[in-house]
DNA sequence: AATGAATGAGACTTCATTCAT
DNA sequence: AATGAATGAAGTCTCATTCAT
């Protein structure tokens, strides 16, 4: 009865979610209007307001729904696992795998926080838990002593930027296959970086 | 006499494109507006119109100036130096102090081409040259068995990408010193990526 | 139901459309805004943008309502007529009239196709229609010998253009009365000039 | 010495008269600019205003210098004749050339006197003038008896409206010959119209 | 709940005219 | 006298949001 009511109502939410997605791969984040969006979504423009507030709440929906997945993914495919260097391993390959659902990230995300723009503190929310959840897994590591010992912010920090770099040569230079060697390549190339014993070496003998 | 005429108007044309830039620290590149450059740079929005044929053009100003002052000090400091490997850590030291001095630069790098923007040919011109003069550093490395033998463009893009990835963390985490352990760390990571025998002692082995 | 709200749509169009006939006798065409039309037709300038693409459409619009119905009456009131003379007195009348009801039309007439109207091709269609409906009269009279055997584009030209001569009197110089003499006149010259065995008697004797 | 300076003076106030006529026969009057016209002239836009109020000045001083140099055109050709017939037929050749040397007139004629353009009195008194003299040369026909008797007034209207009519036709459908049969079948037309004894003898007879 | 219609606010751009040298 | 520069006013068009049914 209600719950079917509510059911239905999500349903619609969550559509025109997707349509601005779709529209996110077409075309620029600002260029986007609440008219495209209500033609991609096949709803009138004054029933999007019936789900969400304004554009900007709309478009942090959007956001959060995308981060919230890719949380639920590191917890799944990174926390469990018992060997550090894996664990990160899938960590890129999570982040990888994202940018090839959704390739407007790293544009949005360069702009974001942007001036104007109301992210909800939901967004940046899930940005830190992002954030914690890779300290975890690089935490492990050290404690395992398979990781290097700098300071775990830090470290933290880099591989999120490093990934944000890959990502970003990825969604420029490659067009589909996540099993390329350079793909591997990448992620040696990371791994290493953090990994006692193997390319800082130099660094240990020292 | 004509000369001096020329050059107030081009220093004119310098303020408003430095204003310009400050804006893009302050706010995203399309929510900049005619108005606020007007009001930042102290000219009626009207004048404006007399040194840049519409805002498009303005803004590819901006941005050529900046990647223009990027590739000479490329030529300048990286192409003549007989070491690669010391060419390639000036490379990226390169990056790092550009985007200290243009944090704006990597939101809207990430962002163009964009739709709608009718960025000249120039603009893509010199995105190629500085494509290209970085691929002049590596190949000397590879020529001199400096650096691993990967696909030259391969490598080039790469190195583009991490660069990015590492400068979108100067710019998020770190304020301002750039003599920083964090950066010595983040540039000997790329640097030992691809030079022999180093990291990939293992790749070698095989 | 669809058809009641279609139905409304279409008024308003319409009404749009004559707030800017309105106008069109008070100013000219290029010193019109939308302003100007926004406050005659009692809508917010953004509300017209609805209803016409822009201001070329709209004018477009206006244009070819009245040529159309133009064309209507002259496909009425003439072409079924078997007395060509008649046909041709009842045309120019046609004519007569429609300066008193669009007095701005020979103003804008002259002016277009002016450089930078986007008239599209259906105003232009319209105009040739006219002409063509024109020639058929003409034609007509030429084949039951009622009407001098001058070339047929020409003459059509040519009753074309004196009757913009004459409507333009009548836009100048007369306020109302269609009744009057000099109407009269008018017509019977141009009838005259046209018809074989008054005016062109002379020629004929040749 | 002062005789000197004033000549030159009126030399570029004749240049740009000349620049602006010229680009009267390019594009639509009201969409010269004066940037247009300082491109044009040679000056810079500034300087125009130095020889012009403003910008209707200047379009009425384009205006003006035509439609003198074709009333004196019409005095000496036109007035002095002994033949009112032959006088008319000039009077309508006056018309004819005027259009080719000046083909942007009719539209601007169409448009003037518009609102918002301050012709000055200047302007209006050259047009009656014009008038005047065309009167003067029908009312020495009907004096003579050559020509019909209709009211002078409404003849001197309906010719010059007929004028514009056959003016029209030959600037849209003619390109270059003014000597062509229709020019002369035209003239025919309109002269026969007014002269006693030849398209008016149903009239007469009456 | 759904939506056609309406709109205020604001964006970019143009242009006649004035200012200052 | 000549002109490069500056600009207020105005024009066209867009868009997020609200209103009314």
């Amino acid at each position: 009865m209600r719950a079917r009511v509510e059911r239905e109502r999500e349903f619609r939410r969550e559509s025109i979610i997707k349509a601005t997605e779709e529209l996110l791969n077409e075309k620029a984040f600002e260029s986007i209007t609440m008219d495209d969006i209500a033609e991609k979504s096949d709803f009138a423009k004054a029933s999007i307001y019936q789900y969400f507030k304004n554009k900007d709440e709309l478009m942090s929906e959007v956001f959060s729904k995308c981060m919230e997945t890719q949380c639920n993914s590191i917890k799944e495919r990174c926390l469990s696992l018992t060997a550090p260097e894996q664990a990160i391993r899938n960590y890129i390959m999570i982040e990888f795998e994202f940018i090839h659902q959704h390739p407007w990230v790293p544009k949005v995300s360069a702009t974001i926080p942007f001036e104007g723009f109301n992210a909800e503190s939901r967004l940046i929310d899930l940005y830190n838990q992002k954030k914690r959840l890779l300290a975890a897994i690089i935490q492990r590591g050290q404690a395992e002593g398979t990781f290097i010992e700098s300071d775990l912010v830090v470290l933290t920090n880099m591989i999120l930027s490093v990934s944000i770099g890959f990502v970003s040569y990825i969604s420029t230079h490659m067009s589909a296959d996540l099993k390329s060697p350079v793909t591997e390549m990448m992620i040696s190339t990371i791994t290493k970086g953090m990994t006692r014993g193997s390319s800082n070496e130099s660094n240990r003998s020292k």
